[in-house]
DNA sequence: TCCTTTGTCTAGCAGTGCTAGCATCAAGCC
DNA sequence: GGCTTGATGCTAGCACTGCTAGACAAAGGA
């Protein structure tokens, strides 16, 4: 039984090599640097191992969109408690939300802009996606407006957010007046 | 003289039947589905033609999205001069917009998602991209609100439509309330 | 008519994601 | 302790990608 558990710890051990090698290489070098010839390369295991934890690039690319969201999650609440009062907070959580992405492009770009074969806005959506979004909704809501419903409130905050993040990391906005951009975004559209 | 001419209209005429190929069977198929030898079967000329008009296929996703570009800029301002008074005019942009991301989203993609190796935000920018920003900069301009940079404003308003777009598409949001969310990010963002 | 130039094609390269099938090595049984 | 068995990771290969070198044919000019 002994043996059983360690082989398993080892296999965990593994995936999480494999996942953090891919999502260091991704960081580096862009994800179309990361084929499974040169994971397999850096891991120190031939291509085959991969698919033995995951059935494929796409797979992989979700888990680290996965992880992703749980850091991401955490991020915003981490801003949201550290703020006093609604405008801090709202802005905090901007801030928070463009920062990670500035941050982490590669893990953003999995989360929302690679295919990770993850369900989005269903049933079946993985509970750190959800999560994620229920962390913006716990202080955005409070910002809503009269009669807005909240959760809809929510969705075009983080678009915008998420518009803002995109077009600057594709430098299709510059990125000098990131700041003033997002504190139009929050007056304008938060209800104090 | 004039065979020379013709020459260069029949090759000419073979680049637009390049391009119109490439944008149906992306927008069929995804861009995915745009490979050289498809594209090449499908125009009924061999792979290398392709090379002959543009360096890669890189350079022909960029020809699609100026095509779009220009498509775009027409749609906006069409919308734009169909209305009457600011707000119905920010309104009418702003479906126009969405309308133009869920109609054409191979082309908006090679827009904003693909890599066309065109230059943004920059001097170097082609004229269709500075005129399908300038389109939405004339209509916004003058919702942008006291002491309000105007190209910060559009800039705002449209990475908040970019974000919508995109997130809808991939199915990151539910398409049902589109209407809605649109309605909210005019009412609140435009300052009338 | 011959030669040159222009244009197009066939064939191939290096790289991709992914998989079938073989070797190896360790665990468990007699 | 020696053998069998099953799990585990490997080599080799498939069908595909973007892209290109070099052969070849068709057209134009002398």
């Amino acid at each position: 039984m002994s043996v059983q558990e360690r082989k398993e710890r080892e296999r965990a051990s593994r995936e999480r090599l494999i996942l953090a090698t891919a999502r260091e290489l991704a960081e580096q070098q862009g994800w179309d640097a990361v084929t499974t010839r040169r994971l397999a390369e850096r891991i120190e295991y031939s291509q085959p191992v991969l698919y033995s934890h995951f059935r494929g690039k796409r797979e992989i690319i979700g888990a680290v969109a996965l992880e992703g969201a749980t850091e991401m999650a955490a991020a915003v609440r981490a801003a949201a408690a550290a703020a006093d009062g609604p405008h801090a907070r709202v802005s905090a959580i901007a801030r928070a939300y463009l920062d990670f992405a500035a941050r982490n492009p590669a893990v953003y770009d999995a989360m929302f802009q690679l295919d990770g074969g993850l369900a989005f806005a269903s049933e079946d959506t993985p509970e750190p996606l959800k999560d994620a979004f229920a962390a913006l909704l716990e202080s955005l809501g409070e910002v809503a407006g009269e009669g807005v419903h909240p959760g809809l409130f929510t969705e075009v905050f983080w678009a915008a957010l998420h518009g803002l993040a995109t077009l600057t990391r594709a430098r299709r906005l510059p990125s000098e007046d990131t700041e003033r951009r997002t504190a139009l975004l929050v007056d304008r559209l938060a209800v104090l």
